[in-house]
DNA sequence: AGCTTCATTCAACGAGCGTAGAACGAAATC
DNA sequence: GATTTCGTTCTACGCTCGTTGAATGAAGCT
């Protein structure tokens, strides 16, 4: 029927994407691996047996995919920040969801997250121009991470139903201005 | 030297304050009620004594100062949110920075959370001019929240030192293309 | 002074957690 | 077919948590 390698490698998958789910929905202290265990119809001895610990088990989810930085000009550098937006607006980012929800009182969610929003950062603050190119990058960054926690962690009315392109045009504007695009520059639509 | 109303209320004032701190810088499951005595210099049991259990301890706390929610013409608005921003981000609003860090992983404190917002984006909704009214009020709150926990929860390097009238100065335009201040209406400053 | 109140501490409970290691049984190897 | 490997379960340890109730001793009252 299924070799042992299949079998593994189908359990180790169900115990990952159960693991997803619940860090996600509950954060990082409140999901217990027995619950997750018990998500993926299996033991807790056998999620500690494969990943070696709860905080591994975090780190292996928490390693999700991580965007290319944006560059080009600044107007670029907004349309693709806008692009991205957008893209885990349409569909859930269950990885970084399990970072968002757990960064807060998790430390070393905290230190992933930073491990990933820093350098992106300090990149993106390089591609702006004009003055306090970095606190404009601060503040781009802080609205994105913003919109994602109303949207799908609080699930706050008036976001949580939103139409990802009505959205993006809102914050069109904003995210050009912020990134320093001239007035003469912009466009109302990609 | 003091009378035992006195003390009473100076000890329960210390546990309030150390559980503020502590629900803000560790979050509601991280924080123990032994820590939170400990830091108050007490008993734990006394903490129970005094508010009965953590819930109604933590339930205390986040009972913080609601902000009149904002009024007037779509400028107007605009501007008494920059303006209330701009308060939290001069002096760190421990009470809602407790809820805030609490929020996404205790059930009690998204419902707290949720009462304070949900309203106020209601009358935020109304006061907007223009289609779309809850998304924009949706999208304004979203931003407010992820700067302030960009700020103080995450302290990622580009806002934990900002300068708060620069940040609202590059903030007002956002502001009151959200808010549906038109064009000609619009202000560089305050 | 004697009785009461109450702020405060102390010791203990039951539950749930992450984790460890022994035990079992079916697949893989020879 | 015998032996080894390994996916998986079971049981239990040690710890920390919220919570409880008895005990203590000083303040308040008559």
């Amino acid at each position: 029927m299924s070799t042992r390698a299949e079998q593994r490698r189908n359990t180790e998958a169900r115990i990952l994407e159960a693991a997803g789910r619940m860090f996600a929905d509950l954060g990082y202290e409140r999901t217990t691996i027995r619950a997750i265990a018990s998500a993926a119809g299996v033991d807790g001895g056998l999620v500690m047996h494969y990943f070696g610990s709860k905080e591994a088990l975090f780190a292996k989810v928490a390693r999700f995919s991580s965007e290319e930085p944006p560059s080009g000009t600044p107007e670029e550098v907004a349309e693709q920040l806008l692009a991205a937006l957008a893209r885990r607006l349409e569909d859930e980012p269950v990885a970084s969801l399990a970072v968002l929800r757990s960064m807060l009182t998790h430390d070393d969610a905290a230190e992933d997250f930073r491990a990933i929003a820093l350098p992106r950062l300090d990149r993106l603050a390089e591609a702006l121009s004009g003055e306090d190119a970095r606190l404009r990058a601060g503040l781009i960054n802080a609205i994105t991470h913003g919109i994602l926690i109303e949207r799908y962690l609080l699930q706050i009315a008036g976001l949580e139903t939103v139409d990802p392109q009505k959205a993006i045009d809102l914050l069109r504007p904003c995210f050009q201005l912020l990134a320093g695009v001239q007035p003469d520059e912009r466009t109302a639509e990609h």
